[in-house]
This record gives C-alpha cells, structure tokens and sequence, in this order.
DNA sequence: CGCCAGGGCCATA
DNA sequence: TATGGCCATGGC
C-alpha cells in the first residue's frame, strides 16, 4: 500500500482541512456515530436538530425507547438505533459520562468494549476511538474501501485486514487518521460515489474506475 | 419511480 | 468464514 501518504496529500491539496468529525461535543460525536450507520448525514443532521438539548447521557439513559426511537425518526432504522443509543450510552455510564476518564484507559481494552456494545461494530468503534477518545485507529469504510479499490490497491478480505495495512503505511497520528478519513468522505461525496463523476477528479490520472 | 446513503445483527451452512 | 435478509427515512 505505497502512496496512502501521497494520497493524503493530494486530498489535503484539492479539499483541504476539513477539521473532522462535526460535532460540538464528545458524546455528540457518539450519537452521530450510531445515527449514520448506513444513513445520509443530513437525515442524521435532522434528527441531532432535533433532540436539542435532550443530546445528552442523562436524557437518553432516562429516556422511554419509544419515544426516544420517535426522536430519531428521521435517521431511519430509528427502533434498532434507539436500542443501540441506549446500549452505547450504558457503556459511557461506566466511565461516568467523562470522555477524558474513559480515555485514559488503553485503546485496544476501549476497542474490545466498544464492540461488546450492542449495535457497535468495527467501523462505529474505530470512529468513537479516534474521534471521540483521541485514539489513533483508521476508520475503514465504505467510502475508504471503494476508493482505494478504484486506485489499484489490492484490499485485504477483513475489515481489520484493511485497517491495520492503512496504520502501518501512516504515521500514527491520531490529527492524521481523523483528517485522512474527512477527505476521503469529501472526495467520495464529490467525484466517488457508487456512480463516479470523474469531472475536476484529483485522483483521476490514477484511478481505475472499476467498479 | 428506483436507487442510494459515513453499518450491524442475526440466522444459516 | 461468508453470504443473505432485515432494519427505514429522505434526497435525488
């Protein structure tokens, strides 16, 4: 996987900062993590407007799951999300609803928790690591595998395959992995989607274009 | 209209 | 380990 450097850069060049993940406050980063799971991030937008200030630990551990899934309607998969906020929350309890506590225990004991949640799988675990607890873990997803699919790279079978051949090719800087996965979301939405728009496409001397 | 979106769980073989 | 069905809204 040579170049992944070069291809940060090139990104970083055509799109530049884009000071990654948007949310104002650790735990809000949590909840769009869950709401976003296969969804537009402007459906999730409508559904974090919408809770206000009922965005927090206390409200959403307090809170009836039926009215809470109502809450979230327009994320979609709004009962299983409900259940998977709940859970993630649960989690959070264990650490006192304090990020920089829950940070301050090792990244790979957070990961393996994180995955017992229910509803957190690797991706929605690599995201809370990085961006919630400043943990430098890649986060693989869909956007990342097409892209580098389409450029040539020969992608690992596994999730974690992927991940850790993405970690080993980058310096481990957490501000890097952040930034890195931003770009990738920015240039998936502009030119790499499932159906490509190669117009302006700063990667398109390299690209394949399979599909 | 049908397709798609910043996944994950569960059942099955 | 690897598929397939399921969950669901909203933009295009």
């Amino acid at each position: 996987m040579n170049g992944l450097h070069e291809l940060y850069n090139t990104l970083l060049n055509a799109y530049g900062q884009r000071n990654w993940w948007p949310a104002k406050t650790p735990f809000e980063m949590m909840v769009g993590a869950i709401l976003t799971q296969n969804t537009t991030w402007t459906n999730v937008e409508k559904a974090l407007v919408n809770l206000g200030d009922r965005l927090s630990p206390t409200f959403i551990a307090g809170v009836d799951l039926g009215e809470l899934a109502q809450l979230i309607r327009s994320s979609g998969y709004y009962n299983q999300k409900a259940v998977k906020l709940k859970a993630l929350t649960q989690w959070y309890a264990g650490y006192g609803y304090n990020i920089e506590k829950a940070a301050a225990s090792d990244g790979e004991v957070l990961r393996t928790e994180l995955l017992a949640v229910k509803g957190v799988g690797r991706e929605t675990a690599d995201s809370i690591l990085l961006y919630a607890l400043n943990k430098p873990f890649f986060v693989v997803d869909t956007y990342t595998k097409r892209i580098l699919h389409r450029i040539g790279y020969d992608i690992p079978g596994t999730y974690d395959g992927l991940r850790l051949e993405i970690e080993e090719n980058l310096p481990r800087d957490v501000y890097l992995y952040g930034e890195f996965h931003g770009l990738i979301v920015e240039h998936a939405k502009r030119h790499c989607k499932k159906k490509p728009s190669c117009e302006g496409c700063p990667v398109e001397s390299v690209c394949r274009q399979r599909s």
